[in-house]
DNA sequence: TACTGTTTTAGTACCAGGTTCTAAATAGAT
DNA sequence: ATCTATTTAGAACCTGGTACTAAAACAGTA
């Protein structure tokens, strides 16, 4: 019963961790020649681990990112619509995290609260295609890491079937708002009579 | 030589295309209870269609999965920066890619090209922290799947260590300018000179 | 030194989900 | 009937494993 010196195998066992984590495709093979250690011992490491083999892991990355994908329409738009009256009003939640900032001062980059509100505009405008023009807006303060983005936005104004919305879109984090924009929204119904817009 | 009546092949073919991408994780043997044949028909059906086996699908859509992951922490700036004159002019590149697309038109959305211009314009501001105050943007033109965005940004002034910088930003696909706009972005040096900003 | 227990290695049988190849059965048109 | 395309069958082989048995190598200790 070695009371001490058994570290190695649990030194070992980090080590599979780490090359595993890095490189997710590889056979159990190749870990022998990086570990120094039979193949059968990299398979009982595994099993005590409980990392399971190569395809089950590719099976789960797969169906993983398949689920992403599936879900993925839905962020056509980006941060969470909660209310949503077509033509009228809309609004959405956007959390800053981690990959939503600059990672030195933990700021929001402008253009994910630009983004929240652009694709809420959007997604206000009940029609075929729609897609932004110009947009006029204005960063009233930082918005901070960990922070709730609670955009809301009225359509201002509508000219006919081939014409463009105005979207008027207001941030708000808590009782402050902390970003305000104005967009012109191209409504196509169907036709090429966009001159511009995204 | 069938000439008539060899329509069961292409449409078992239709089939099979179908149920594939209705379910990436269906085996040659479930194949073969869903369209009635042979499982070496199902085979050879999958190479004359240039479909690669359960596995290969599998391990295809992991590393696509994997591609994504490692490349979004790149994103603090969107686009490659190509050239940068600090606090004078800068170009960055940025190819319009699935992602970054409306699925159903493949027209990209706004704020992408939006965040190339704002990550650029930011860029070009030679401080500890640059955000951007305000934005007044069009889009000329919407930018398509495949299609590389040119930014070219110009500082137009600055005024003193504590003050707002005007950036204008342009943005072509090839000849055609797709996107302008003018940021004012908040330098502050270190102080807690901001009273908004991005 | 011999005994004990852990750890490592070796080897075999087996599995899923295929590929590759050869060959036979079946269908359809002429 | 015959010719050709299509479908099916079967066997050998492949990868990257699991499951299991058994032997060796190591360590600590009595």
């Amino acid at each position: 019963m070695p009371l001490i010196e058994r570290l190695p195998k649990k030194q070992r066992h980090q080590h599979l961790l780490k090359l595993i984590e890095a490189n997710p495709f590889v056979t159990d093979r190749e870990l022998t020649r990086e570990l120094k250690v039979s193949i059968q011992t990299i398979r009982l490491d595994r099993m005590e681990l409980g990392i399971p083999e190569l395809r089950e892991r590719m099976k789960q990355m797969a169906e993983h990112s398949y689920d992403q994908v599936r879900s993925l329409p839905l962020d056509e738009v980006v941060g969470e619509v909660v209310d949503l009256q077509l033509d009228k009003s809309g609004i959405s939640i956007f959390e800053i995290r981690e990959e939503h900032v600059f990672s030195r001062t933990h700021i929001a980059r402008g253009h994910y609260v630009f983004a929240q509100a652009n694709s809420l505009a959007v997604a206000l405008i009940d029609d075929e295609i729609a897609l932004t023009a110009s947009a006029d807006i204005r960063f009233l303060r930082q918005v901070h890491l960990g922070e709730k983005c609670i955009a809301k936005a009225y359509v201002r104004s509508m000219n006919g079937q081939k014409g463009k919305a105005k979207v008027e879109v207001f941030t708000y984090v808590g009782e402050e708002m902390v970003f305000q924009g104005n967009f012109v929204i191209y409504r196509s119904t169907g036709e090429d009579n966009i001159e511009g817009g995204m």
